[in-house]
RNA sequence: GCCGCUAUCGUCUAGGGGUCAGGACACCUGAUUCUCAGUCAGGAUACCGGGGUUCGAAUCCCCGUAGCGGUACCA
């Protein structure tokens, strides 16, 4: 088995994709096969390297090591689809020799103008298949002339495209309603349709597991594999990420990239357990499951048709139970950062303060929800005031009762036969 | 508009022809000799609507409705 994970690096990585990721991993692992990463920059404007970093950074953190692909490297690279162009030539050729792929000389003005009288009259916006019967030589004449046209499928009329997607069943659509597709664009490069096609055939993908959004281009891809004589992969196709209105999970809903929950103070096992949960459930009423065991369990037949309404609340209660699972060490790690950031580590950390904070943290991770109230907590013990919390009359008397100034006794003894604080800072 | 996908508590879900429709988050109540957090114990809340099939439908079928996706030289 193999699958992949092919962001496109045009920001960060969203919570959405990185479920999708989440998925393909879960996946990989348990049915030991192997996690493709590769990286679909063929929208030039939108593509950056510190996209594709960030998302790369994201993904290490939340753990989803990859086999094979971009910076790991593999059998079947490059994994950067700018860096396949002579596949894609090469497969342009097949179709234009073959007469399933043609040239199209319509300008985006007359094309355009096409979609609207055909949204106006109510009909299905489709290319009208123009430019469909262009004879070799005449294409070649205009090519040589100066034309820049796009590569289009011709699409069989009168046909049903059906496949098996292995979370929904059998889905079928009738190629009258889908029009010839742009497979290369007029600046030669190709379009998402006929780049993915050939690097998942290419890159021997058996399951292409990603979102809902492409099920509708998925006819559009069985038609070229049947073009270049390929067997199409499994397809898989899962429900998105909404906001608490049911609309896809965008910026206004609050935080949405795997990087700002990161630093709302999230660990990523919490973020990988709860994503997991979002379509999918690892049953025997369980929840709260490392992440690999979540893999032994995973099966693409029991995720969620329906698309899942991201619960912040419930990811911060997986917080609370990885928070408390966290070893010290890690802790104190994972906390410097952020107490760095409320100003209460200033400087390097000194062994001294190294070690105070992995004794007193563990404490209050126990009843805080994220990294930054850590902060919160220290302050209770850097803010005291004896003076003042005396000057309130309700603790005062609560401080006179025989029982507190008992406690109270006992506690400066212990302090007092145990070793000092560093004090010299 | 057209095509496609989807539909169980507020939310994530289990289940799936005969169940008290189960769990979790959130919420409410009580306990934990004050409070907050935690923890523990309880509680309230759901099968989108209408038709069919059937002895029996939340479950199967059809229609409707709603949400989402697509209908790009974005992916």
């Amino acid at each position: 088995m193999r699958v992949r994970f092919a962001p496109s690096p045009t920001g960060h990585l969203h919570v959405g994709n990185a479920r999708t990721a989440l998925f393909n991993w879960l996946l990989a692992r348990g049915q030991n096969g192997t996690f493709i990463l590769r990286i679909e920059d063929t929208d030039l404007e939108r593509s950056t390297r510190e996209s594709e970093q960030a998302i790369l950074e994201d993904l290490r953190w939340m753990g989803l090591q990859w086999d094979e692909g971009i910076e790991a490297g593999g059998a079947y690279g490059p994994y950067r689809q700018t860096e396949r162009m002579p596949s894609y030539v090469d497969h342009t050729n097949r179709l234009l020799d073959e007469g399933t792929g043609y040239y199209c000389f319509c300008s985006p003005e007359t094309l355009d103008a096409h979609r609207k009288a055909q949204l106006a009259a109510g009909l299905p916006p489709k290319y009208a298949g123009t430019c469909r019967g262009i004879p070799a030589a005449e294409a070649a004449r205009r090519k040589a002339a100066g034309e820049t046209p796009v590569v289009r499928l011709k699409v069989p009329e009168g046909r049903t495209v059906t496949f098996n997607d292995v979370v929904r069943g059998e889905v079928t659509f009738h190629t009258d309603v889908i029009g010839d597709p742009v497979l290369v664009r007029s600046d030669g490069i190709p379009a998402y349709n006929f780049a993915v096609v050939i690097d998942d055939a290419l890159m021997q993908v058996t399951h292409v597991i990603r979102g809902e959004d492409h099920i509708s281009n998925t006819p559009r891809q069985v038609l070229l594999y049947e073009a270049f004589g390929y067997v199409p992969p499994a397809f898989a196709h899962l429900s998105l990420v909404m906001g608490p209105d049911h609309a896809p999970l965008s910026k206004r809903h609050g935080a949405t990239s795997v990087k700002e929950f990161r630093e709302k103070g999230y660990l990523p096992e919490a973020l990988v357990n709860y994503l997991a949960l979002i379509g999918w459930s690892p049953g025997n009423n369980d929840e709260l499951l490392p992440a690999d065991e979540l893999a032994r369990r995973f099966r693409l037949e029991n995720v969620s048709h329906a698309a899942g309404v991201f619960d912040e609340d419930k990811l911060a209660w997986a917080n609370r139970h990885y928070l408390k699972l966290c070893a010290p060490d890690r802790l104190a790690t994972l906390a410097e950062p952020h107490l760095r950031k409320a100003g209460q580590v200033v400087g390097s950390v000194t062994p001294d303060t190294r070690h105070w904070l992995e004794s007193v943290l563990p404490g209050m991770a126990a009843s805080i929800d994220r990294l930054p109230q850590l902060a919160d907590r220290l302050e209770t013990v850097f803010a005291f005031n004896a003076v003042t919390t005396m000057a309130n009359a309700d603790i005062a008397r609560e401080l006179r009762e025989p029982g507190a100034t008992a406690v109270a006794r006992a506690l400066a003894e212990e302090l007092a036969s145990s070793a000092p604080l560093a004090t010299k800072d």
